[in-house]
DNA sequence: AAAAAATGTTGATTTAAGACAACATAAAGA
DNA sequence: TCTTTATGTTGTCTTAAATCAACATTTTTT
């Protein structure tokens, strides 16, 4: 996946006619950053990644990634510890 | 973005009931990095933040990000230097 | 084909990320 | 409540990321 994120921003890098120095000053790093993350260098920070996205117009496909709206799995785990009808009542109540 | 990320990989985590060092230890890397992930820290290694993501079934949900197929700015600018119709035709041909 | 520009590569230096210990605080369970 | 567990915080140390110079190679342009 990050081999593939890599490619990905280099294909858009190129359609812009952006070199790989230009990229990196945009973003502020060196260019060696730049090609290293084009790479899909998995240490690189994820300002770069981001940094990348951003200066091409790309940040906002991250929105939706681990949106908690969309954690199915997630929602599914939750909701079966804390079911939403019929909240627990305690004994109690009808103690008197 | 990254705070969002970061805020969004949290609620996942604790949706399925994982502490900080157990997804700290399936990632592999210590508690500190899923704490500074989780706050959004811009330098920490993208490594992390997908090892997270991946650890919680949630990777998949990168594939789209910067898809060459999905980038349409990109794809007019390319298209906008090399036409895939009417290829251009020198002026020769007519000219016997 | 020649010149220029872009990218790749290597080695050295600087810098900061990550690991860890130790302790504080907060949250959860008995 | 008391106890345990989870998380936050601070400082130190080690390691590796990032920068840079210099040169090789590739690609583009003229």
């Amino acid at each position: 996946m990050l081999t593939r994120l890599g490619k990905n921003i280099r294909t858009a890098r190129l359609r812009r006619k952006l070199t790989i120095e230009e990229l990196a000053e945009r973003i502020g790093v060196s260019r060696y950053v730049v090609a290293d993350l084009e790479k899909g260098k998995p240490t690189t920070g994820i300002v770069a990644y981001f940094g990348a996205l951003w200066a091409m117009g790309l940040l906002d496909q991250m929105g939706d990634v681990a949106d908690p709206d969309r954690d199915e799995e997630g929602k599914v785990l939750e909701s079966a510890r804390s079911p939403k009808t019929a909240p627990k009542r305690r004994v109690l109540d009808d103690d008197f």
